[in-house]
RNA sequence: GCGCCUGUAGCUCAGCCCGGAUAGAGCAACGGCCUUCUAAGCCGUCGGCCGGGGGUUCAAAUCCCUCCAGGCGCGCCA
């Protein structure tokens, strides 16, 4: 395809230079509605009959009788009111798409990449928006590495917030436990089988109906019982010495061990887990703070509401105008400083311009050998480079959008503009209960009676389906489907299967959904098999294993030998059928390398998931309409048995920048 | 109040950035296809004032303005 498309536009804009006399613009290409109109379609007539005020058909009839000339291209027809419509040599694109397996894979550029993502706090259960975050945040590091970038992928663990406050008051106020008390209650929860952060989940939940259960304090100004317990907490936690802060760090680091197992199962995996209390106890922030003092825009307030709090001076944008006074706070007045502020250091030290790194240890191996590492306090003298990137991605909700714009302003105001330039706030809506999935679970959500209406999660509430508990329900399901369809396998096999389909169905349902819609969960959707869903597609390049290896059989030879002896046949037969199925797949085939730059550029990945989707619609018209064993005709046998082998290499290659595994049978 | 997002078939969504060919899928409903490479499949039928109005254009779901409905954000929380 790209080889085409880029003849194409050199000879489009040296016609339009020469004969036309005006500026040759970059012409868009489309792709006809079904390719007996063509295979690719030039809109560019339209363009220049408005620039040269003459009838558009006219020029795209010039237009097309000069791409006819082209390599590569068998004709060029005038339709519509003045497209031209190009029809590629069908026999030579399908070699050179051949050929395109044999490349290989382009070496990771210097330019380095980091994309942040996951980051929930340590204090409860992974739930399904969680789910969402990773499944983007994994596939846009597999396309930026797909696309020959080299990428870093840090999960960062505030692990010193309120949220493991919370957690550690219910443990040491409801359950009234002691570092040991914590120590044997999860050596008890693991020896029952019950996840440590699954119980948090409710503790959690327990503590916030605690503080709603408690009386407002009666005197004015006199601290609630949240307000003290949190406080208390807090100091201890800072402290570092104490029980408490302990306990905070035994929960915590339990806690993001049992997160990395659930991503894991998604095939999520990480390369360093930066801590919120290593960025204070390597004081990123006082050397922020000095840089943003010296750039003369972070200023002590005096007076006003802000009195007594250093803020920072933000004004020319629209978004900033409800600021109080137009400033945003960084230091409070009681000298801690804000959420903000840390994310202003961190983001600074992942572009390498803050002039101070971390220590490092390795936080655990992966099966396979992949080294995961965390910051720490009293590092290995060696460890890989970590930060120090070129362009960061950050994944966070859309609701953080008001906060990363600041954060991505600071670096401005510090006279970082390409650094502010390369921060970008990859932005998703949250995953919503559904109306029907939150009366399910006996919860009612906002608004009874509007179909559209959702209740949002909630960890402090409790409310939510936990990621595990829909991975099980997904792989419970599939487990059933493949036993109804393989009684005799082996249970061990048919539960790999199920897992892999699991996974596949999970991964599709957090992709297909643009990323500012709003994903309304239902159980209903998430569980089903059918029609636009992952195993939908898996289905289809299991089949095509299965066709090769009938194939492989019936011709006596080993299924590596196929390709060689497809790649033997005349393909000529392709231009027989305008309408062929065949072709229609072959050349949608092409488009894998564009799909993934269109799907990275736009940041939208759910043209990933539908074009997946559609290959294995195409899949399946060309293979029940079209018997490769039985084919008598030789050409054609062959031309079938290359377009299997084609589709299922570059469906394996498209799958896994989703993470869509493919089991061995379905 | 200000900012951002959403509104397309009964339901869930693509298409909108970058205007162009009869507005596409999936689910649901209905009717067909398993003695022929696995029916998690295939084929067909039904279903649309693209939220309303105005404008720009040869051409608008797509661009501009406006209104309506819904969601989110705007803390000395994170």
């Amino acid at each position: 395809m790209e080889w085409i498309k880029e003849e194409v536009s050199r000879r489009l804009s040296a016609l339009v230079r020469e004969r036309y006399s005006v500026a040759p613009e970059p012409g868009g290409f489309l792709f006809p509605p079904s390719s007996d109109l063509g295979d690719l379609a030039i809109p560019l007539a339209f363009d220049l009959a408005k620039r040269l005020k003459r009838p558009p058909r006219q020029l795209a009839m010039e237009l097309a009788e000069a791409l006819a000339e082209v390599p590569g291209i068998r004709k060029a027809e005038v339709a519509g009111g003045g497209y031209v419509n190009l029809f590629f040599d069908r026999p030579r694109y399908t070699k050179l798409l051949v050929e395109s397996l044999q490349a290989p894979p382009a070496p990771p550029t210097g330019e380095k990449v980091i994309v942040e993502h996951t980051n929930i706090n340590p204090n409860k259960a992974a739930h399904i928006g969680h789910l969402r975050n990773a499944a983007l945040g994994d596939t846009l590091a597999r396309c930026l590495r797909f696309l020959g970038r080299s990428v870093e992928v840090q999960n960062y663990i505030d692990d010193t917030g309120v949220q493991v406050a919370d957690l550690v008051i219910g443990i040491t106020h409801l359950e009234k436990l002691d570092l040991e008390g914590v120590r044997s209650l999860a050596a008890r929860l693991e020896r029952e089988g019950r996840p440590l952060d699954h119980y948090c989940w409710d503790l959690y939940a327990r503590v916030s109906e605690m503080y709603e259960r408690t009386p407002e304090p009666s005197a004015p100004g006199e601290k609630s019982l949240k307000e003290r317990l949190r406080g208390e907490t807090l100091r201890a936690m800072e402290e570092g010495t104490s029980p408490v802060a302990a306990i905070a760090a035994f929960l915590a680091e339990r806690i993001v061990r049992r997160h990395l197992a659930t991503m894991d199962r998604i095939g999520v995996r990480y390369d360093l887990l930066p801590k919120e209390s290593d960025i204070l106890a390597h004081r990123f922030w006082e050397k922020a703070f000095e840089l943003l003092k010296a750039s003369g825009k972070v200023t002590l307030s005096r007076e006003g509401k802000n009195a007594g709090c250093w803020v920072m001076e933000l004004s020319g944008d629209p978004q900033f105008a409800n600021l109080a006074e137009g400033e945003k706070i960084l230091v409070r007045s009681n000298g801690t400083v804000t959420y903000v502020g840390k994310d202003i250091a961190y983001q600074l030290w992942k572009f390498g311009a803050l002039g101070l790194d971390f220590e490092y240890q390795p936080f655990l191996n992966y099966p396979g050998g992949k080294v995961l590492w965390t910051t720490c306090k009293d590092g290995e003298p060696s460890h890989p480079p970590f930060g120090g990137g070129e362009t960061i991605y950050n994944v966070i909700d859309v609701r953080q959008s008001y906060l990363q714009r600041i954060v991505v302003e600071s670096l401005r105001l510090l006279g970082h503009a390409r650094h502010a330039e390369h921060s970008i706030h990859f932005s998703y809506e949250m995953v919503a209960l559904s109306a029907g999935c939150a009366a399910d679970m006996g919860l009612s959500s906002r608004q009874e009676g509007s179909s559209r209406s959702v209740l949002e999660m909630s960890g402090r509430k409790g409310i939510g389906v936990k990621a595990d508990d829909l991975l099980d329900n997904l792989a419970r399901r599939a487990s059933e489907e493949v036993t109804a369809r393989n009684p005799e396998l082996p249970l061990e096999t048919r539960e790999a299967v199920a897992r892999d389909i699991a996974v596949g169905a999970l991964r599709y349902y957090m992709l297909r959904f643009t990323r500012n819609k709003i994903i309304a969960f239902d159980f209903a959707d998430a569980l089903s098999f059918d029609g636009e869903t992952g195993p939908y597609v898996q289905y289809a390049v299991v089949r095509s294993a299965g066709i090769l290896a009938k194939v492989a059989a019936s011709l006596g030879v080993d299924a590596g030998e196929l390709p060689g002896w497809a790649s033997q046949g005349d393909l000529r037969f392709l231009e027989e059928d305008l309408r062929s199925e065949e072709w229609d797949l072959f050349s949608a085939l092409g488009r894998q390398r564009l799909t993934v730059e269109q799907a990275l550029g736009g940041l939208e990945f759910s043209a990933l998931a539908k074009y997946a989707f559609v290959l294995a619609q195409k899949f399946n018209a060309f293979y029940h309409r079209h018997p490769v064993l039985q084919e008598t005709d030789p050409d054609r046998r062959r031309g079938r048995v290359l377009l299997t082998h084609l589709f299922r290499r570059r469906m394996i290659t498209l799958l896994d920048l989703m993470a869509i595994p493919v089991p061995p049978l379905m």
